[in-house]
Parts: C-alpha cells; structure tokens; sequence
DNA sequence: GTGGTCTAGACCACG
DNA sequence: GTGGTCTAGACCACC
C-alpha cells in the first residue's frame, strides 16, 4: 500500500507525531498494513503533511520501539510480524499502562455522564471498526 | 473519608498533577467522594506525597476548571454537584477528544494481542470498578 | 505586528498574568491580532516585561483555556479562529457571569457620580476603541 | 430599612466579601439605601448569610474605604451623603482602574461575539435598573 | 528554540 | 489555616 493516507488535525490536542504513529498503529492494528508491508519514506510524509521531518522520524522510532515496524538504515520500514512484536514482550510495564491509560478514558466517560451500557457499546464498536481489515 | 489515598508513580508517564487529577476524578466517578465533601488541603495533599504544594494546585485548578470541584479562597476545596458539572458542557470537541482516546487505547490492547472478548471483560471489570461505590 | 507591545502595572490590583491575558484578549478583539498571527514566545514577553516566564505561561494557559489561542508544543502560539473559540460554548454560567460583571462595574460609575449619559459615551468611545480594527 | 436582603451564591466566584459589598453598592446606587440610613449590623448579616463575621466586616471596610458609608466604634455604620463621597476624591486611580474595568468587561462581550448594538442595550438596561429607584 | 513541568520558598487574599 | 500568585532556575517534550 503505497499511499497510506495519513491526517493530521491542528486541533488535535496530541503532539502530530503521536497523531501519525497512532494512525499507523490503527492500520496495522486493522489489517490495512499486513506484515512486510513498506511504509512510505520519512521525507515523503513529511512533505504530504506538510511537517517537519523530524516530527515523522519520531512517529517512526516510536513504532519501532513498540517492535511493530523495523527500520533498516537506508531501506524502506516494514511492518513487522505480529509474533516478532508480541514475543518481544508485552512487558508488565506496558500492560500496566496500557491498563491506566484505560481506566482513565473510562473514568472520563462516566463522568461524562454516560451510562455503563452505552460505553459497552462504543467500545465494542471500536473494535468492530479497529478489526474490520482481515485478521 | 478523611485520609483519601493517593499515589503517584515516578516511573508513569504522565505529569504528576495529572496522576493526581486522574485519580482524584476516579474517586469522584466511583462515589468515594461524593457531592459536598471536602478535598484534603493542598499542603497535606503535597506533603504526603513528597511533591510540591504548586504541583498539587494545578491538579485541583484542572478539576475546578471541568466543573468537578469548587474551589473557594480561604475554603477547603469541595465536590461539585454532578448537575453543575454535567451542566457545564459536555461539548461536542469534549466528546470527539474523549472518543478518540478510546480508539487509541484499544488500539494498542489489540496489538498488544488480546483478543476482543479479553479486552471486553476488561472494560467491563474496570467500569464495575469505577462505579462500585454509589451512583 | 512583530513588536506587540504589551503593559503591565505594578498599581493594577489585578494579578499579572491577569493584566496580560487582558491585554491580549483585548488586541485580539480589536483585530490587532487576527486568526493565525503568532504570539510572541512566553520567555520573550517575560524578558520584556522584567517578570517570570511562568507568570506569561499562565496567561497564555488562560486564553488557551478558553479557545482564544492554540498551543502547540514546539511550535508558537496562534490566534484561534473566532469560530473555533466561539463554537466552544458561550455557556450560560459565563454570560452570567458576564452580567454581573458590567452590573458591578457599572454600579461604581454610577456611584463614582458619572450621570447616565456620560457612563453611555464612555461604554460606546471603548467599544469604538475595541472593535477599530477589521471584524 | 432594618431588613436589607442580600444574597450571596457559593457558585459566584466572587469572593464573598465582595458579593455583599457589590449588592450593597447596588442598593445604595438605587436609592433603596439613602444617606443616613443604617446598615444593620455585621453580626447580624453574617448570621443571616451563615457566614464568618470577619468576611462582612471586611465588606464593611471596603465600602467604608470607598466612602460610601461611615462607621463609627459601637454604632451602626451609616450611609454617607453622596457629596461627602464624591469629595473626597474619585482620584485618577480609581478613574483610571473603573475604566480598566470596564474596558475588560466590553473586551469579553465583544470577544463572546455580542454585537455592539446588543452590548449598549444590555448597558442602557442595566442603567436603568440600577437607578430605578429614586434619585 | 518553542512551550510544559517541577521545585523551593516567599508573600498575599480570603474566611 | 485555606487557596492564589509570583519568583528563579532546572530539566523535559516537541518541532
């Protein structure tokens, strides 16, 4: 998939470079991008977004430090094997943010004044939407 | 409940005073601290905690600022009334910000591999959590 | 406008980074700042001003918080669109609270022995200060 | 006038001293309160509003500073004629601070997308409220 | 180089 | 005794 369209949103709150990396991850996560799938060049990114190259180059180490794509110096980054990545750990650490991160989404939900069941729902249509690709 | 428990963790990613917000709003959302009660002082609150009282202020000024507490000068700091705070708002860009955090975190529960029916009893477990006190 | 002169008063019984968010919000009402102008750097108007670059930081926070000005990490802060801030809400609680403001300080002019006519002349010379710019 | 209703609104960010100073600023603006009338007596307005005795005192004190009432060891605090008040001074300062005042009220009317047209009726009304009664 | 966070400690405003 | 403001200066996150 060469093109990978990628948004960036000023209003967004979260830095842009989280902004591309969280969007790359709901590709992979979805199935759009498939293991040894390239992801385009840094530059080219950068210039379709209009950002600094720097900012993608971050997006991109973070991912690499997830272990979800590998970046060989002067070739293309690929996604890497699902096992690749899992092995790699889901280290305590993670999970335990991972489970923070979840709570606190969750809480803000309640206190917006959403009752129990309608957030079940918009959870699990996320997941409907995040897995909709293959699997 | 006069002692309120509270933890940061050095190694948490977040700001201090957001793991302060954080877990003051779970409180809140669980019914742990309910409509009227009082917030302990910043100082104490600091203290405890080793951190700066400034550290402390800025967490309690976020919470004013959602409407879920009111801060009065020379008063202890009180819980909001859930009409006040619902009433202030839930706007649109509230909600789009909210729901795009829930994508992102379950994004990252599924690369991480978890099945849906995993990250499901999840969610549900943490909302049964949130929402054991009153409601 | 590069130099963006701002002023503070040590007589002024407003709080520093009070006098400052005004005078900002004033240049922007007034169309001196228009949607997309940069604001100067935080440690420049510190620098200027002879007062701590967190004093300007919390000003800037204000106006961020109510949807006047976007804050990007990295980057320089921006005018809003007026329908972005605008959009924001206008709550009730805030007109309200705007009400009592002009009652309050309507109420020392008409005590400071101003007759209706000239309270009237003033309201409209400041107004015709405020808006002289585009709109 | 012994009973002299005033409010005070836990919700009104106000300190509460001034919520009772600015309502009885209003009352005396009106002519509801009229040179040489009484105020009743702090302790007796502070029972009242279920309040700390020192916060209406400093109310009092205020209004005294301004002039517009006379309180004397052991008596009740009366009204002060209007000439005594305006005598003694609306100094520069407290011209220059009334129209700063005013400036910033106008600045978040306009910002708040008012119309001028509708700014100066939402004066001119509150004029006339606050002078309805005699003068 | 931009804004954000945190600290240590002083002083003020309010009740 | 409560929360608010300000300072001086350090270090981090982001672009």
């Amino acid at each position: 998939m060469a093109s990978m369209i990628i948004h960036v949103d000023a209003n967004d709150p979260r830095p842009i470079y989280r902004q591309v990396a969280d969007e790359i991850r709901a590709l992979i996560a979805s199935g759009a991008l498939r293991t040894g799938d390239a992801l385009p060049p840094v530059r080219q990114v950068a210039a379709d977004l209009g950002v600094n190259l720097n900012t993608i180059a971050t997006a991109y180490r973070e991912l690499q430090d997830e272990g979800l794509i590998t970046v060989r110096h002067g070739a293309r980054a690929l996604v890497a094997s699902r096992t690749t990545s899992t092995a790699r750990g889901t280290k305590e650490s993670e999970s335990r943010e991972l489970r923070r991160s979840l709570r606190t989404v969750l809480t803000k939900l309640v206190l917006a004044g959403l009752p129990r069941s309608q957030i079940m729902s918009q959870v699990s249509e996320e997941l409907r939407e995040l897995t909709k690709g293959s699997r």
